[in-house]
DNA sequence: TTTATACTTGACTGTATTAGTGGGGTATTT
DNA sequence: AAATACCCCACTAATACAGTCAAGTATAAA
């Protein structure tokens, strides 16, 4: 099992597109722009955040992604599964053939660990999280670093 | 986050250790044959569970390793700490300064998720495996696995 | 119709960690 | 003394992450 910076961005990127759907389409630019996140790595998860349908793509000038349904409906499992981040703590992808065909001493454990953390990562969506005071606070401070550089790239251009 | 053969194999090897105290120290070779586990692979291993006070070791022929403390004084948590397999999920090691010395925006979700975790590996303790019934089946059949193997190498010579 | 925007795809690279190997030790019992 | 078993260090192959680079295609606006 692994959790590393690749799920982290999904699920962050991911919910910077769901704090910002008044704005109409979210290119990746102003995403990577936020959440500090290279502009090519984003490419990357959202090619697979397509796939599994979690977001559509609108082209041309003012395109960029929009959530595929609603955000209470998108849970943050989901998410890090689209990034290939399996949640599986078992050594043999949970079929129970670890040692000979036969469980492992230790198989059910890693099983049971399993289900844990996918029942709360699959209990949380992205609405929840919207609506957490913290998360709101941090989107406020984003948008307003975000908004001075750029009008510091204006003042010198 | 990372959970990986390493710490899967260390908590198997500590389990095994302590369904056999009843027949003095127990040697890594006999450890290594049991789980399938390579003998070296093992000794790292080791190395780390005795720094970390998990386990006393005996050196000499009958020598071995033993439990430095009863089975449900050491839970899971600790073994997987010994062997330096984080159980956090941030990316800021939980310190909070994952952008620019501010919280990132999933900061809460990670540490929420890190403490969810913890808690379950830590509320599980080596006696409380021992006393699971597919545990003590796998055990049972491990060792007459073994048992067998050592018949017909010994038939051998 | 041109042009800029922004998505799309694929190949490629550096780095870190895991998982495992191998060889030399040292301590202790028989 | 010889066998056992811990102890320690250096080394390697494979894998995956994180990121870069480059060449496209589709579309809206000018």
């Amino acid at each position: 099992m692994r959790l590393t910076t690749k799920g982290r961005y999904a699920v962050t990127a991911m919910l910077d597109l769901a704090m910002h759907v008044q704005h109409g389409p979210t290119s990746l630019a102003d995403i990577s722009k936020r959440q500090e996140i290279s502009l090519s790595y984003l490419e990357q998860l959202f090619s697979k955040l397509r796939q599994s349908e979690l977001v559509n793509s609108v082209r041309g000038p003012g395109g960029g992604y929009r959530l595929s349904r609603a955000a209470d409906e998108i849970f943050v499992a989901q998410i890090i599964d689209a990034v290939n981040e399996s949640i599986d703590a078992t050594n043999c992808g949970g079929s129970g053939n670890c040692q000979k065909g036969k469980v492992c001493l230790t198989h059910n454990l890693w099983r049971d660990l399993s289900d844990q953390i996918h029942q709360f990562l699959n209990s949380i969506s992205l609405a929840a999280l919207m609506e957490r005071h913290d998360v709101r606070a941090v989107c406020t401070r984003q948008d307003q670093d975000t908004l001075s550089v750029t009008l510091m790239e204006a003042d010198h251009s």
